[in-house]
DNA sequence: GTCTATAGCGCGATAGAC
DNA sequence: GTCTATCGCGCTATAGAC
């Protein structure tokens, strides 16, 4: 037990917050953040619905609270990254942190990336574009003309593509593979970049 | 006029069917499909909700309507692929076709791939799962083991990514990025197959 | 053939029991 | 502090006016 609370805690923490958060993501991942009433969620843990809304005080609460821990992993890689000066080293940091991220958020990274409605959110929204701006903008090279913008979403999307569906492979091999998935298209970007500028 | 009607019709045709299809598919893509209400598809073309629920006599028939064309398009490029007998050639033939199918019919395959709602749908779900087995055994070489998996939901995800956002390029620019990508990332798939062999 | 009116249901949220 | 009971709303779908 590593965490500072007495044993008489532990009965409350278990059947608390946590569980609560990783039910709902479940059930956005499956349904979608629409598609998931409170209801289905205080089914999951054999509590009512005012159950939820006494723990989170509204819907908002809870998609706010479930995509707090992700988001904030992605923002202090974002930021460890944009401190880097050279942009290869900067480039190649930034993809190993997202590959990363997409790995142990990948619940979290795969819901939002097929869920409209989350991203649209007012709560998730902003934020959210704020992120994938940041992430497309260390990924690619160059100015970001309309080509750096269709090879960044092909990246970022290609990257989320196998998280999607869960294989069965290990952490280590599947990090391997969207690495190289990465560094991939980042060739393909500077190639197709070449291309341009030479029929200019 | 290309079309057999009589000139009386014109007026009730371009009010019917297709305008609610129109405006159903782009809610649809806006707000997904379980955050968009018969209300909002009637407000849109100044009709009550119940003139939608009179041309399609429910929701689910709706969404059957709004992917029937896309569906029936993908599945006959699908057809006529698979019966090319040479493998380079019927994967060059593939792509092709899937990119000139998600530039065509952009708005519905940019929906559906960040709807999770709609493809869990049950009219959606099983053709939609059928068609994208097929899309994906075309566009990968050699046996179906977890790095094509891998590789194969990279290539397409990364070809869709780019029509999610609209970005200001001619259709023809974009469809030769697209196949860019495509020839890039099956590139990369036959390079990560040598590897993991090599290392066998 | 197209609409209004409304039924019937499930939703998120809350007041108050315990 | 946690639940039950319930409120008010917006949804899909339908019956029937016109």
């Amino acid at each position: 037990m590593t965490t500072g609370m007495h044993d008489s805690d532990v009965e409350a923490e278990v059947s608390s917050r946590s569980r609560f958060l990783d039910a709902a993501l479940d059930l956005f991942v499956e349904h979608g953040y629409n598609g998931t009433s409170l209801q289905m969620i205080g089914d999951r843990l054999g509590v009512s619905k005012a159950a939820v809304t006494y723990h989170f005080k509204s819907k908002d609460d809870l998609i706010r609270a479930v995509i707090a821990p992700a988001f904030h992993e992605l923002q202090e890689l974002l930021d460890g990254a944009e401190a880097i000066k050279r942009e290869s080293a900067r480039r190649t940091h930034a993809l190993d942190g997202y590959v990363d991220y997409l790995i142990r958020q990948r619940r979290v990274a795969s819901w939002l990336s097929r869920d409209v409605a989350a991203i649209g959110h007012p709560v998730v929204y902003e934020p959210a574009q704020q992120l994938t701006g940041r992430i497309d903008a260390l990924l690619i090279a160059g100015p970001h003309d309309e080509i750096a913008q269709i090879w960044g979403s092909a990246i970022t999307q290609a990257l989320t593509g196998p998280i999607l569906n869960p294989v069965s492979i290990s952490d280590g091999d599947l990090r391997e593979q969207l690495l190289a998935i990465g560094h991939q298209l980042i060739r393909g970007h500077q190639a197709a970049v070449r291309r341009s500028t030479k029929s200019d």
